[in-house]
DNA sequence: TATTGTTATACTCTATAACTATA
DNA sequence: TATAGTTATAGAGTATAACAATA
């Protein structure tokens, strides 16, 4: 390698970008995955509540009686790591346990009232927080975004 | 809690939807993204590459000279995070480490001509999957989509 | 004194196997 | 025999602190 091909490598690094990722959707996806992570983990923290278990206790909220296993599904995540969840929104005494009577194996999980008013105030804390970020997006674009976002998540599996 | 109560959550579990979750975007963010992320690992692991690395080594082959700190900060990761990244495709010789004469205590990062042929293909092999997940998007729903992604990521810091 | 690359380490998240109780 | 919930554990991925070499 010559002194001159090293010499432009070094200024190259001034303006060095990733403009060569960005034509990989799932780099501008996880991107942006990143920035609304930290700003909804960042508006539920006052709350005690992790993503995790946000996104748990709302699924609970919006659909009483779910059984761990229905909710571990949908959440795509092992039943073995919902319990920890689980223990903790229990403990907490935001959800309740129950076993269901008609199959002695399966558990109801259900909000508490305590579960539900939490829950309320963190979807609002995260979604105002939300709001901020896509200020640049008119609603339509807002729309539009999450529309195409459920038509390409949806496209793997046909 | 009343045996009528109980009937009626057990039959709710049936229909159980993440629909409540779908206001927050992050949700569907994340959902893309992991679609997106299982693809390209697949696309990418018969070339030995993890996302991770196929990323570091793209943006050393459209970046030549970059020293690893600054590797990092477009990566978003931690710089000791990188150590183990860098060492690897160097042992492969996908990569070379060398010492900038200008400023000592930093390497100038360089693809070899083997990790240069080998990022070309992982590249094909990632757009050829992605080609089919998005296809049923049309070419300007995908621009509309990157698009949308680069202004709600870049919307953060604002 | 500050920065680059590095090591060691801890902490979280995720995946797998095995167990129990129920069906 | 299969399924729901659980436990234990191992493997990633990520974050932090401290160090040597260099500026």
């Amino acid at each position: 390698m010559t002194q001159h091909t090293a010499k432009q490598e070094v200024e190259e690094t001034d303006c060095a970008s990733d403009e060569a990722m960005r034509e990989f959707l799932g780099y501008s996806l996880k991107r942006a995955y990143m920035v609304s992570h930290k700003n909804a983990s960042e508006a539920i923290e006052p709350f005690g509540l992790k993503v995790r278990s946000f996104s748990a206790l709302t699924l609970i909220v919006s659909n009483p009686g779910i059984p761990p296993s229905r909710l571990a599904e949908i959440l795509q995540i092992e039943r073995s790591n919902l319990v920890l969840i689980m223990d903790e929104l229990e403990t907490r005494e935001l959800i309740s346990r129950t076993r269901d009577p008609q199959d002695r194996r399966r558990f109801a999980l259900n909000a508490t009232l305590r579960g539900k008013r939490l829950q309320e105030k963190a979807a609002a804390a995260s979604a105002a927080r939300q709001e901020k970020i896509i200020s640049r997006l008119t609603t339509a674009e807002y729309e539009t975004l999450q529309a195409l976002l459920r038509r390409f998540e949806e496209g793997s599996d046909s």
